[in-house]
DNA sequence: CGCTTATTGATATTAGCGTATCATTTGCAA
DNA sequence: TTGCAAATGATACGCTAATATCAATAAGCG
């Protein structure tokens, strides 16, 4: 027999608050935001939704992993310094491939601005 | 009385490693290619350059820090997912600014290509 | 309902990276 | 050459993020 995934009031909630959010979670923002999950709950419920691709990995270096719904437009994100919150931004210049030397074969990049979001620029 | 920089072997050592590497560094690599100063040392005498603007910082999410020598030409990043190193690329479509939304304030950006550099993608 | 077993969650543990400690070594000026 | 403060380096320690543990809870089938 097959192990079946169980649906309880935790994982709705982590669906929820993904659904509702439309920036990227880090764990304790989701568990914030899901109203009080314990943090174990958070991290099996995020790896279990990004083996199904649900969910997708949102890298900031220096901070702890994001995560936000999978099959968005293609985007790039913008992280505030000052409220440590991270926005997308809709878009890209497609051609920053191309900077790259001959005979390197890229496949993928990622584009991260910083600065003050629109709430912290003021 | 002020205290005075020496001049050590460990010092010209990792100086020479910097200004020989065309990519920027992590700690292990300056500590390999400076020929064994210890990694207290490397540590220490990074922190010191870093902090008279002679190297730069270059973060790569998921990875340790590395350096790079100040003052090049603006220039971003590439990072080979099979050897672990990661290569200056020139150039920047500047225009990456651009896409933060309305009333965020851009101060920096960063953009990094993966895949796979000239050696490994045979 | 009752039972089996997935799930939860508090917490212990691990892992990676960097800093602090401190005895030993070394630059360098008198 | 000598003396002393700066520097080194082995290693202990600290921090943060994430995983493992395991007793208690609860989903959901028959």
């Amino acid at each position: 027999m097959k192990t079946s995934a169980r649906k309880t009031r935790q994982r709705e909630a982590i669906r929820e608050a993904f659904e509702a959010s439309e920036r990227p979670l880090t764990i304790e923002e989701l568990v914030e935001a899901a109203g009080g999950v314990g943090v174990a709950t958070a991290y099996r419920a995020v790896a279990a939704l990004l083996e199904e691709e649900w969910l997708e990995p949102v890298e900031i270096p220096g901070e702890p992993a994001r995560y936000e719904r999978s099959g968005k437009k293609h985007h790039h994100h913008f992280s505030c310094e000052r409220c440590a919150r991270v926005f997308d931004v809709s878009g890209c210049s497609e051609n920053v491939r191309k900077l790259a030397p001959p005979r390197f074969r890229v496949k993928a990049h990622a584009v991260t601005l910083y600065g003050l979001c629109s709430a912290c620029a003021r």
